[in-house]
DNA sequence: GCCAACGTTGGC
DNA sequence: GCCAACGTTGGC
């Protein structure tokens, strides 16, 4: 079992729109970064993931979600009508990958960008460290327990 | 809206 | 293969 964290902005894609979905699922679509594509092929279902809210008012993880599904390629690659259409990209070859995301649970509070940076114990996971910016990233296991204690 | 940090592109 | 220019991310 792998841990993980997965980002995105809350206007576009929240922890609240994948507890709708109504197939219980959501495809998490749209990554064009080489490293993050690297990860989410490396995701197994049942892997857990910390869901974070970026580029809004309190930036933070606010929830748990599950891999529902490992990675196959990204539909919308190939869509000219998407913003994440990549013309370079053939269907015989995928350039992009998704994974599918069962949600789990709200945590019972948000916590935040702001507060993790004050754990000295955090100082060297990736998400607080200067100029990262990848969107999908492993936890250790000994942060992810650390963090959920942070939740009481 | 600003801008630092970083990734990607493309000329050479 | 180098690196300047440009684009994107995302906190603030």
């Amino acid at each position: 079992m792998n841990y993980w964290l997965m980002k995105s902005e809350p206007d576009t894609y929240s922890l609240e729109t994948l507890k709708r979905e109504p197939t219980g699922v959501g495809s998490w679509d749209g990554v064009r970064n080489y490293q993050a594509r690297n990860y989410l092929r490396e995701q197994r279902v049942a892997d857990q993931v910390f869901f974070y809210h970026s580029n809004c008012a309190q930036p933070g993880i606010v929830g748990i979600a599950r891999i529902a599904a490992e990675a196959r390629a990204d539909p919308t690659q190939f869509d000219p009508q998407h913003d994440q259409f990549d013309p370079t990209a053939k269907p015989e070859q995928p350039r992009w990958l998704l994974t599918e995301l069962a949600y789990v649970r709200d945590l019972k509070r948000t916590i935040t960008l702001e507060e993790l940076k004050r754990q000295p114990l955090l100082a060297e996971f990736a998400l607080v460290r200067k100029g990262n910016r990848l969107s999908v990233l492993p936890v250790a296991k000994a942060y992810w327990d650390l963090i959920l204690q942070l939740e009481a």
